[in-house]
DNA sequence: CTGTCTGCAAACTTTTTGCATATAG
DNA sequence: CTATATGCAAAAAGTTTGCAGACAG
């Protein structure tokens, strides 16, 4: 119950996709459709797990399988198109590909982003108590940044 | 081969232990000493999982069982002895209590301790190349934070 | 057409659990 | 003593893989 022009939209789907060497399939489609339809439920952005996404997207293409499910988010994220979060539990994935943090619960484990303006201070003047903090960096260390390319061995 | 004088520093450790309601076990404290070791070996600060953990205290404590490690490195970690560091492959626990974030590299994998003065500028200098950064806070969502406590439901 | 992508089911890795026993306090 | 912690082994949870066939480009 939820497809936009389901041409316009779709075509820029393709091309994001075949710009990073993947194609378009109808599987990859669903898959990523699922986040839309999701921000659009919840109306704040979803974080899903490839479990859910499998049975969300499972509704619109029942011969999905889970294996696909799993390819298609870590390309997708590889892509850019998607982004990873890491944490306890499975890894979450989330159509939110702006610059932003994310606060887990340490209650109910409900994430939820947090736009780079607004850090601790502003959290708490809305009610987050913020407890513990985590940055990680990814990229090259000197060590492979300085080798040319994981040719060889 | 390693332990210091094996009697203040075991106290020491006895003593936070049981300020968190732990008890002092003799597999806690070689899951500990892991820590200890690791770092006088590598010069830096070790991330090690479980598996890790495992092996090594087991030369130590060779009745030692995979689920104690898991427990044991559960509890030190909420007791605020060990960091837990979230990311792709097995969780991983260091000894580095104070604030610090975490830089891994792409290619080689290999996590390392980043202080808090030292952000993406002062890394680039250092001959890091940082390609993505990911900022998780955790504690009180508004929600949680205004129940009194998760008592009954 | 051709090479990428898919489905299936099984393997693999990482973590958790149940229960009888051992042990710290 | 008594509750906590442990060991064992099995299962759950999460993810990856191999291979034959389907489909996008």
């Amino acid at each position: 119950m939820a497809s936009h022009s389901t041409t316009t939209a779709d075509l820029g789907f393709a091309q994001m996709l075949r710009a990073h060497g993947l194609r378009a399939t109808a599987q990859r489609r669903a898959i990523y459709s699922v986040f839309a339809d999701a921000a659009r439920a919840d109306a704040s952005n979803a974080h899903l797990s490839a479990e859910e996404v499998f049975q969300q997207a499972r509704v619109q293409l029942p011969e999905l399988s889970r294996a696909t499910v799993y390819n298609a988010l870590g390309e997708l994220a590889e892509a850019g198109l998607l982004g990873l979060v890491e944490g306890p539990g499975p890894r979450r994935f989330d159509a939110n590909v702006s610059a932003h943090h994310h606060f887990r619960c340490r209650i109910c484990q409900e994430l939820q982003d947090v736009e780079l303006d607004s850090v601790e201070v502003t959290l708490r003047e809305r009610g987050f108590q913020v407890e513990s903090s985590h940055v990680m960096l990814e990229g090259l260390c000197p060590g492979c940044a300085a080798r040319p390319s994981p040719a060889g061995a």
